[in-house]
DNA sequence: CAGCGATCTTGATCTGAGTCAAATGCGGCA
DNA sequence: TGCCGCATTTGACTCAGATCAAGATCGCTG
């Protein structure tokens, strides 16, 4: 990269920002956020497909996503990929590094995307000042524990259909929250990748979008869905019939 | 219970507890090691079986396991438990909650048990005077995530040995920490309990321990079980051969 | 606009784990 | 000490999802 870091034109804090509502700064008071955005660095370019950080490098900034979306995956040995979540614009990315001071997921671009690193250290020493901030990073890293054990219950006591059923469901949940149509989602990510984050194999992640298009509840063109029937879906996802 | 809360006779302060090194306090200087002692509530026995919260609850302490053993568990579903933890001496209970106000696991002790509460509202405003304890919380949040990001791993990606064979090495790594044997080891819970845990049926741990028996990993009598052969163990959970 | 590589779908078959069922072993209690 | 209930083990069978193997589609580039 030739040119210097683009130095933030109209400087675009944190106080204008328009995810102000859901990211770190939710429900900050003015003065809270006014300081938070001297230390968020400008928002930078991630091009699609390229890592943002990878497990092992010592964690010196969390990323809040600005634009795009993200995979983070585990890696353990060599090809044997894990997704363990699908971050969108608003999301805090790096939170599990900071017990060891090191990543522990690779965290890959899907689409091109935008994020705003916030340096750990500083973060910490404002949360320090304000209550606040304290309290918001809490009940963050608390959130990233619910929403693990969301995961853990797919992957551990749901069929393939349920699992797929409760992952649009929940994406769509999250678009809502951003203001985005809930039944009509693009997916950023292959089948594979979906397959890894949902403990199935592509074959089966295919399969499971087909029967759910048989049997009414989507609309499915590749990675362009649509929701038909939301209860439906919840009725799966809910509860596994016997 | 006709007697009141036992007043602490010798006031049992975090500074003297043999848990200290792995508990809360760990790398606390102290001073915030005194601070601590004064809003942590003395010991209270909670009986093997009897609940410590439920999901759903109001947060208002957060736990840390003095003595004996817990379960946690999602309650999806009438009748359809998930177990998310088997928490040991020095653990913290209740992490989940903070996002929410809320607990959104019940936590059971698997033996008779004793916990120290913390109540939620007091440390956080200690953690805002003590930047140690506040890095000490982060880091415990942290730790929590990718322990969690660990079981998804199981779940999402082994077989049904591989994942026997990581949890008894993970659970022998624990012990260890705590001082105890690594290798010879009781069981606290069932092995439905563990199943619910691996995501599998009780029939397929079961078959499971009798298979890594009679591969010589390890020698099963009933919830008492000794590991034979570290290595293959690890071999077995690290990668699946293809 | 034709060709190519990557992604996705679908089919046939195999297998690991679930299900159903029975036997065994163990601990507590009378 | 002997009986009872619960946890565990083991066996026989079934089935959901993995695996192997073609095709079908899409988007991109020359």
């Amino acid at each position: 990269m030739p040119a210097p870091d683009t130095p933030a034109p109209a400087l675009p804090s944190c106080s204008d920002c328009d995810l102000r509502a859901l990211c770190l700064p939710v429900g900050l008071p003015r003065h809270a956020l006014a300081r938070l955005a001297t230390i968020v660095a400008a928002p930078k370019p991630v091009p699609r497909g390229q890592a943002l950080f990878r497990a092992g490098q010592p964690l010196r900034s969390l990323y809040a996503v600005r634009s795009g979306s993200f995979k983070t995956c585990l890696t353990h040995e060599p090809g044997r990929h894990q997704v363990t979540s699908f971050p969108l614009a608003g999301d805090l990315l790096g939170l599990d590094g900071i017990g060891s001071a090191h990543h522990t997921v690779d965290a890959v671009a899907l689409a091109s995307s935008q994020v705003c690193a916030i340096p750990y250290l500083p973060l910490a020493e404002l949360a320090h000042e304000s209550r606040d901030l304290q309290r918001q990073l809490h009940r963050i890293l608390s959130r990233e524990i619910v929403r693990d054990h969301g995961v853990m219950r797919m992957l551990g006591g749901m069929r393939a259909d349920e699992r797929l059923a409760a992952f649009l469901l929940d994406l769509a949940r999250q678009l809502q929250a951003r203001g985005l149509p809930a039944t009509s989602l693009v997916l950023r990510m292959t089948r594979d990748e979906l397959g890894s984050h949902l403990g199935l194999k592509l074959e089966t992640v295919s399969r499971s979008f087909s029967r759910l298009q048989d049997d009414g509840l989507l609309a499915v063109r590749q990675r362009r869905i649509r929701i038909l029937d939301t209860v439906g879906l919840a009725r799966l996802a809910g509860g596994a019939p016997t």
